[in-house]
DNA sequence: CCCTAATCGAGACGGTACGTCGTGTCTTATT
DNA sequence: AATAAGACACGACGTACCGTCTCGATTAGGG
């Protein structure tokens, strides 16, 4: 018995060609100076082999964004010291988002997902959550509540993010440390 | 003396109708659909005439964002109730950018200041430092010293501001009163 | 002795369906609006099979437009009237060729020939020279000279299908009979 | 009072840069090899620009074929040899047709008209019709009534371009001669 | 109060990129 | 082998806008 939906055979040369180009080109143009033609000029590819896999320019910037999303994603340490294991991370992300590197990704990827709904979602999944979580988990893990975990994330993973948005590489670490503390401070277990 | 600069003589009608253009194009389409070619022809306007005033799309859309700044900036209280200071202002802030209205101008802020530094820098001067001053001089008023009135300002905007940006109109007041009482929370008069 | 060609086990089914879906999207869009790949998938056939058994889009063409010569062409009558024979002869082509489906054939057989060398030879090896060969033998055969037969021939025969092609289905039959007439009354036997 | 239809101003030196380009392609690569992307590149000008002039390529080629147009038609002599001045039309024509310009105009203009009806109109007034006017015109002056110079022109227009639409270059001066010869033969006046 | 130069509407221009269609070649799995 | 299916590199399509550039036709101030 034959599979009725036989799966559709992808280059995997191309599939590579296309996301490094598309690497490439978003780095030396941005977002916006990104075109389809060029990308598939440098990939060495054709225009429809681009739109046969990926839907709309978003569509394939995330993929970029995705593969390279462990480049900024990194865990919070679990040692004793709460305090120490959340600056470390902090410092330590606010100083992956602004490299040269880091901090284009981060505008490519929230201009991105500002353009486009679907887009929004998967990024939103693939960075925003995670970032959250690790910040939320640490704290749950030593015993704060669900609400206020939350909250701090929120307040934490906001406050560095968008002040580096805002700021761009211009934003210095210590600024990371300094929010965590001042959201730290504060929590008193119960 | 002579004025320097002599005011050259602009249409004030095609200004105010570029500008309304402008605005309802943006509502309808998004910045990224917003195309010079739409704004002329629905304001009734030669395309020269917006290129004579504005030298890109970005800053055309940045003084339409200005002059709708005040929907979104408010000072904030001064009673004697810190807290509740800050979380009736953190709540408007999250009502007005959760409007449809509001949240859309949040993205195409945010979209145009990423594209375009120069634009950005006006939109950083008219929006993200009078939000952060705001938090920061309320709580310089109360006592706190800089530094921490920095650090906590950045929480408290960036939490919710970023949260926004991520949820959408799905982000509850809620959450912008549990990020002030969190932040809050730590803050010891020393 | 073994056949030196030996026949290539083709397809009799693909064959068919090919040439069934040529002609009727023929009829359809025209032979600019020709694609092969409109008629693989109205074949149900791939698009190399196709490109296996004809070179081009042309040569597929003629070979539907060559079953269906004999829609076209027919012998001149051979009775002891000469005008009647002719006369006959011309009406029936100028009916053929302006049916709908007979000039839309003309047409694109036509075009077919102008656009390809080798496809033009054999279009005309099976349309043009049998019907310039139809009048001149009868003509030869009722005693006129090579010649003369010749440059009547050419007269009927273009007078014919070239007023078709120009005048389209609105040429008249009765214009037929009046160049046979035309062209017949100025042959005197010598 | 203003003009309520202000012309739209057409740059001459587009339209010019446009119709040689076309006319340059098209003897280099034919009907069919002719794209509107090659001829805007070759005159320096943007597709758009062509396409706001001209609705489809077949109307950009009639232009240009309408532009050469007198290369072609020529009136028929009228001195008293009805005779000589039609052979000498009809050789001249010939000729004309089958330089290797004339002959890639005629298939051309053919292949133009036949795949788009409001082309073929134009073309069909501005050659066929003055062609078989020459001749019908120089017969009707010579005492013929209408229906048997219409025949006759019919036969000889119609003999010699379908014939040289046959047999391209290779069809002889000498052939457009014993058309006209054997056509006039039968015409007795009455 | 008129003159004149800046500004206005309109829209053509040379371009770039879009997203789609079709070409002819190729690869894979099936018969 | 030949086949149905369809991916591939490529070239062209016709459209949308870009930012610049004329065109007259206002229009607002300084003479």
């Amino acid at each position: 018995m034959s599979n009725p939906n036989p799966p559709r055979r992808r280059s995997e040369r191309a599939r590579v060609a296309i996301v490094t180009a598309t690497r490439q080109l978003l780095l030396e143009r941005g977002f916006d100076g990104l075109s389809i033609e060029a990308v598939a000029a440098r990939a060495g590819v054709g225009k429809q082999t681009i739109y046969r896999w990926w839907p709309s320019r978003p569509a394939l910037v995330a993929d970029v964004l995705l593969e390279d999303a462990d480049r900024i994603l990194r865990p919070v340490d679990d040692t004793d010291d709460l305090a120490a294991d959340l600056i470390r991370w902090a410092t330590r992300l606010a100083a992956a988002l602004t490299t040269e590197r880091g901090n284009a990704m981060l505008r490519i990827l929230t201009v991105a997902g500002l353009e486009h709904p679907d887009v929004q979602a998967r990024l939103y999944q693939a960075f925003s959550v995670p970032l959250h979580t690790s910040v939320r988990s640490r704290l749950t893990a030593d015993g704060y509540d669900t609400a206020t975990a939350e909250a701090a994330a929120d307040a934490v993973v906001g406050g560095i993010v968008y002040g580096i948005l805002n700021e761009g590489r211009a934003f210095r670490r210590s600024r990371a440390e300094a929010i965590v503390r001042t959201v730290l401070t504060g929590l008193g277990k119960r």
